[in-house]
DNA sequence: CAACATTCAATGTATAGACATATATTTGCA
DNA sequence: TGCAAATATATGTCTATACATTGAATGTTG
């Protein structure tokens, strides 16, 4: 469906542009809804999630606070309540770092990557499940729009 | 720059396609900080922007939060609490709907179609800035592949 | 090495998103 | 008409984002 029916826009846009921004919102968040319900029976968020991702692509080296905002896709998510919870919930490992008491070694579980494990095959499966209306060659269009997009 | 950089992946991604929806929702919480950072003078929020925008489009006639929430990008914002939010700085009017009183009509009001003209003309403004690195036949190319993209 | 600056992580506070549930009103139909 | 189903909105609760601030540890420099 194109964008203006998705949001009952009676109007045409002012832009192609502007038209662009709307249409990226829209659909990132249609797809964290359908994230957040992927991930919901697992008692994780996406964030969450994806501080998982970013740990089993370190291990077994650890990370810190820092190493894991860097790479996550929201700068501003805090990733030390996140690690926290994620802690609680014994996925992950906290331990102060012996070379730099202001940090802490983060380590991902055995139990966080087998629940990962999981997750992920749900995800990725997902992804190609909704997203196959994308040839390859379209969804590298995609990304190299994205990419020019933010300059 | 590319978005293996951005999120400083070192390892490749498994596919285009996942690579697409990483890329998707990085951008949109790019752009949604800067625009967070430049609504904030004004005290409002994205969604509150939002919401005062599809308002003016209907004005004079008003909207319903069912309406609304029909329109927003996030359909799981709660208009009603946005609503009353605004209508505390007095952007809005909210009165009971005489033809159905389960409804509330709302209604930009003249102080809020004024903070608006400012704020989009603001926002727009940006827009155009950060995306000129976009021609209008990619903006649209960017278009079609986010409408095939959700299928 | 002492004083100051910088870095790293944690926390306080406000706003918003996700979802279940509550409450009031209207609709539909037996 | 009466009563159940549907509709419109509001609210409770948990989680997350945005950003300022704090506090401890480390670096730097006179």
């Amino acid at each position: 469906m194109k964008i203006e029916e998705e949001i009952k826009q009676n109007k045409p846009f002012k832009s192609e542009h502007q038209k662009a921004v709307v249409n990226l919102m829209f659909t990132a968040s249609w797809w964290a809804q359908h994230a957040t319900r992927l991930l919901r029976p697992y008692g994780i968020s996406q964030e969450q999630y994806n501080i998982l991702r970013i740990l089993r692509g370190m291990h077994p080296e650890p990370a810190t606070i820092k190493t894991l905002t860097e790479r996550m896709l929201d700068k501003n998510s805090n990733a030390s309540r996140l690690v926290e919870k994620l802690k609680q919930k014994k996925l992950l490992d906290r331990l102060e770092c012996p070379n730099d008491r202001r940090r802490v070694d983060i380590t991902i579980t055995e139990s966080g990557l087998r629940m990962l494990d999981e997750t992920s095959l749900l995800m990725e499966g997902n992804m190609s499940t909704y997203f196959n209306t994308l040839t390859v060659e379209e969804a590298k269009q995609l990304n190299d729009l994205l990419d020019k997009m933010r300059g």
